[in-house]
DNA sequence: TGCAATTTTCATTTTTTTTTGAAAAACATG
DNA sequence: CATGTTTTTCAAAAAAAAATGAAAATTGCA
């Protein structure tokens, strides 16, 4: 529990986990939500929070994680653009901020995680249009032609909503 | 792979069966984007592919998959709303039907699954307000509030987005 | 009520995902 | 350009999630 140990600052160390401990929570959860890996939320939470650039093995010791798993998250959110490295003199080393801005990081995530899924299951539709058309009971093929109009409804709704999303998060 | 064994009309089986595993595939898919296990997306797929309810006993060979986990996928697709039972008449098994009204569908969804997130998001923001206050650095302080007030802001957004969700989708 | 059919439950097994840790690669600096 | 530092990679271990299957509970009906 290496957040628990640190105590250099003039508060009591209760203190200092509580607050870091929280924040970092919050974004465990909500990546979660994301269905990113608990690691994912962790180390973001604590860089959301960090008034200073970390560096990756301080990411690491500070959330008890191996630097394999760092190095991991810290590629991952680096790959949302939720994450970004700074230059800090005299020390060889990379230090990481989190981008604090949501509405760029939602798109990152709309175009990269969820506009693809939509895509294809756009081609899928089309797919089960031909097949159903060769169905040969009219009730039946009647049917599936209902079924499958909702859901190129269903996939129409959501290409609207997805930019409205990202949109509204004007934060 | 039962789905690939049943030809009991006049068309190919692969025909039936790639309507069928499109369709399948579809709502595993999606399902998986909400978080769902595989099982519960091919079953309301399924269903919502059937021209007739069906008992649970004929979604678990249909699927291949064992009763137990069809007992409990409808006991997850229940719960959602995403699923209902008829009665049939001389049979005394539970038959079932796929709720296919994705508004409906989805508001649950976002009642159940997202909101109560939402709130105990923002209990935990609130409690890190208190913990930032205590702070005694001024800059540092400073800084918490300032990313704090973004997560209020997030979760204000995603508040008044969650509705919008539900109802920009009117299929 | 008693019985057989149907459904649920849940401990165990299987599968999938995530983390670890050590070796390899990349890198910066004297 | 040799060396020690930092980072990445990836096979193996650990943890988490999902599926199974058999026993228990429930149910409808004779």
């Amino acid at each position: 529990m290496p957040l628990s140990t640190s105590s250099r600052e003039a508060r009591s160390a209760d203190e200092t986990d509580s607050l870091e401990l929280e924040a970092i929570y919050f974004f465990v959860r909500l990546m979660g939500l994301l269905g990113m890996p608990r690691s994912v939320g962790e180390i973001y939470g604590l860089l959301y929070f960090s008034p200073d650039p970390l560096p990756m093995d301080a990411v690491a010791s500070r959330l008890g994680i191996s630097m394999g798993s760092a190095s991991q998250g810290l590629k991952t959110l680096r790959s949302l653009k939720a994450v970004r490295s700074t230059y800090v003199p005299g020390d060889r080393r990379d230090h990481w901020i989190a981008e604090s801005e949501f509405r760029r990081l939602f798109s990152t995530f709309i175009r990269d995680e969820i506009s693809p899924h939509l895509d294809s299951a756009k081609e899928r539709i089309a797919r089960m249009e031909e097949l159903a058309a060769n169905r040969d009971g009219k009730e039946e093929r009647e049917f599936y032609e209902l079924r499958i109009n909702k859901l190129k409804r269903l996939t129409k709704g959501a290409s609207r909503l997805l930019p409205a999303m990202a949109g509204l998060l004007r934060l």
